[in-house]
RNA sequence: GUCCCCAUCGUCUAGCGGCCUAGGACAUCGGCCUCUCACGCCGAAAACGGGGGUUCGAGUCCCCCUGGGGACGCCA
């Protein structure tokens, strides 16, 4: 049986690296019909916000992490990690330090100085209790081993050691009788039946921290897989400037939740050639130990052409219902009943060209937007006196058109545009700025047919009643 | 400073001693398709950081250097 889990401190929103973190420990549990328990590591109580809980969990939900049972919260444990230190302290394997704040500055800069990675002097270990000083609470440290080492199996890392010379007796208890990480991390796994931690590798070093209170608690240290931490595109640490935003963010950019999950899952982790996975394939797939150990860096280019193909793949009604909010508000007023069938009609060709959400509701407008359209400078330069007299010529032959199909629409306009001797463009391009005030759109008779031949005549009338620019005038 | 980790095209990666003249994807640059823009298709350019070993043979194993990254809190 499989248990992993995902433990966020709920100090800001989900950022793209936790959500790499838990997409990874996610499969891992799903392959391995295990389960995925959610831990809220809320113990600092200063910096932890109900804010960053919601935004969290709803960012899990919003990439469909779906976790099982209740989020666990941390400090809610805190009794019972601190019945644990106690036990420790009864068994000889803690002690009590009466360590000043001043003091441990100086033991570290000193320590520093010398070179020495041991922070903490241990001048409390040994030490009668009875020459503690008043009015000093003491926080409970652990008795780590002097001598020889420790050594962590790794499924991603491998075996890596360190000498109990790098580590120093750590703060187990508080001197306000809170539990610090190291200790709380420990008890929870344990007592919520963790198998796997998989985490960031800046947790390495806590790991063999850990180990020592496993070892003092008697008790199995689950397997351990430190996962390389994202990089920004510049190779440097992963900040807001290059995409550590919030996974709402994303949201907010257009992108789709499988995209970035098949994005951050091929960061760090591949499968032979394949880039396009899904769920069931990642799920069926997915394996910590094939996970490299090189960091990887975060690149917006590859998010976004998955993204495009993510949303080329999407359900027609499903991206409707995604883009309306962002319609209607671009529109000021709610999208009626018949320019929604529009949008599904005209979807499969708006689809194709958007690379996400936010584009595809600029390509849309069009579709919804009532007449007359306004045009851009561009669809105004095309509609001058020429791009006009085309129109005029096609204009009847459409009103007579009785196979109002995109197919019967093309016929008719090859047939225009040849008796002008005239390429297919000359009648296409002033078609489409009077029918979509733009230079660029879907194909411009799927727009006719999408449209409708009452809508199509309407907009082409609005079109030939405004007053056409002097050819070649206008600017773009 | 101390300890730990890492190192293949610009980026993500395949490669697990001979299949490598190093493969794929994104980005870039050509071309095709074409009513515009995309999509799609075809093609180009683009990498094993350096030096020593081991071996008949090294991108693949070992060492050193260099270059990155991480950890060193009564934060998590």
């Amino acid at each position: 049986m499989v248990v992993t889990r995902f433990a966020p401190s709920p100090t800001g929103f989900l950022h793209i690296g936790g959500a790499r973190t838990a997409l990874f420990n996610w499969l891992f549990a799903r392959h391995h019909q295990g389960t995925f328990l959610l831990r809220i590591e809320d113990t600092d109580r200063k910096r932890s916000t109900d804010e960053a809980v919601d935004a969290i969990l709803n960012g899990m939900r919003w990439l469909d992490l779906t976790w099982d049972g209740e989020p666990i919260s941390q400090f809610t444990r805190s009794g019972r990690h601190a019945e644990i230190a106690r036990q420790l302290l009864d068994e000889g394997k803690a002690y009590r330090c009466y360590c000043t704040p001043e003091e441990l500055a100086e033991m570290r800069d000193a320590a520093r100085a010398a070179g020495s990675a041991r922070l903490y002097d241990g001048r409390w270990r040994d030490r009668d209790p009875k020459e503690a000083p008043d009015g000093i609470d003491p926080v409970i440290r652990l008795k780590v081993p002097e001598g020889g080492g420790t050594v962590i199996q790794d499924i991603i890392q491998g075996e890596v050691r360190v000498g109990h010379d790098q580590l120093d007796d750590m703060i187990l208890l508080r001197a306000d009788g809170t539990p610090t990480y190291m200790l709380a991390v420990v008890v929870d796994d344990h007592d919520m039946g963790i198998t796997h931690v998989i985490r960031g590798d800046d947790h390495l070093t806590n790991a063999f921290r850990q180990a020592r209170i496993y070892a003092a608690l008697g008790w199995n240290m689950p397997v351990m897989a430190h996962m390389p931490l994202l990089h920004g595109s510049d190779g440097t640490k992963l900040s807001k400037r290059h995409g550590a935003l919030g996974v709402e963010a994303y949201r907010d950019m257009g992108f789709l939740p499988e995209a970035v999950n098949n994005y951050l899952l091929r960061l760090g982790w591949s499968h032979g050639d394949k880039e396009i996975i899904d769920r069931g394939q990642a799920i069926e797939w997915f394996d910590v130990k094939d996970v490299g150990k090189a960091a990887a860096r975060f690149d917006m280019d590859k998010l976004t052409s998955l993204n495009g193909h993510y949303i080329r793949e999407a359900e027609d009604d499903r991206l409707v219902e995604l883009i309306l909010p962002g319609l209607e508000n671009e529109l000021g007023e709610t999208v009626g009943e018949a320019a929604r069938q529009r949008l599904l009609n005209g979807m499969s060709g708006l689809k194709e060209r958007a690379k996400n959400t936010l584009e595809l509701i600029e390509n849309s407008l069009f579709y919804v937007r009532k007449r007359p359209l306004s045009l851009t400078p561009k669809a105004a330069k095309i509609l001058d006196a020429e791009g006009c007299g085309m129109i005029e010529h096609i204009r009847p032959n459409l009103a007579q058109l009785e196979d109002w199909s995109r197919e019967g629409i093309e016929t008719a306009a090859r047939e225009v545009a040849e008796a002008a001797d005239a390429k297919l463009g000359a009648v296409a391009q002033p078609l489409r700025a009077a029918l979509t005030g733009s230079n660029v759109s879907p194909g411009i008779f799927e727009v006719m047919e999408v449209l409708g031949q009452d809508e199509t005549l309407g907009r082409l009338d609005d079109a030939l009643a405004a007053p056409a620019p002097p050819t070649g005038a206008a600017q773009d």
